[in-house]
DNA sequence: ACTTTAATGCAACTTAGTTGCACATATAAA
DNA sequence: TTTATATGTGCAACTAAGTTGCATTAAAGT
């Protein structure tokens, strides 16, 4: 996956800016928030936000309220739920299919919340 | 379901705020944000926000994180998911029970995000 | 080069929730 | 009934994630 490829046909300018959150995006494992990715970044905040936002609309990022108060951004793939861990605030992607109806509801987004497997152990 | 019985053996002072939060949230339909009681209660947030933050430790309360930023209360009952509409914000229970295993991680809260049945008909 | 439009940085703002502190209330001991 | 100790409350100041207004800059299209 290369950023090229992503924004192709969306009608967005490549800038710096938007190379440098995108570049963070694709090689990260798990979503992050603007404070796991501000060290990282050269841009202003309100500039982070302002690309972040326009990205979603285009469906090249989607994003996430975690317990934490904070947004959680990841490159958008076919919809997948999320885990929470209520201790440890981490955030992972689960990959395993859950099925859910709900007849007259539209579900885009699963959170699951509880222990991970790391704070389970202890 | 009555106040006396909520607070039974939890080892807490019944004092006046602490009953019209609760007498709040018993006769609730849905899970309620600070925002939605404001107008119903006489003390001030800190000791709202002080008061709920007890319950929730004794299992009176339990809440979550909306779509909204804002957090939302109910009065503890077993767990059950609680669906988010992201065009209306509204907020509801799913009694509907919904069977999920993640080997390794304890799920403790489920939240749907998606279209609720009247943004479903627009 | 000139015009038009979109992107950026900075500072000020918004808003849900938190915290420090003085005062009030309740319970327990003397 | 007084005194001590703990707990609850209101108020104001604070925190922190995210937003917005505005002046400046960088692109693109002509
Ligand atoms: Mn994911
Ligand atoms: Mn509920
Ligand atoms: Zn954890
Ligand atoms: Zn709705």
């Amino acid at each position: 996956m290369d950023i090229e490829n992503l924004v192709k046909e969306k009608d967005i300018k490549l800038t710096t800016a938007r190379t440098e959150i995108l570049e963070k995006l694709i090689h990260a494992k798990k979503p992050l928030s603007y404070d796991d990715i501000k060290k990282d970044i050269s841009m202003d905040k309100a500039t982070f936000y302002r690309n972040i936002t326009k990205f979603e609309k285009k469906m090249i990022v989607n994003s996430f309220e975690s317990n934490d108060k904070k947004r959680y951004f990841e490159i958008f793939e076919s919809p997948h739920p999320h885990f929470v861990c209520v201790v440890c605030d981490s955030v992972e992607c689960i990959k395993k299919h859950l099925e859910f109806k709900l007849s007259g509801y539209t579900i885009e987004n699963i959170i699951l919340k509880g222990k991970c497997k790391k704070c389970n152990q202890i």
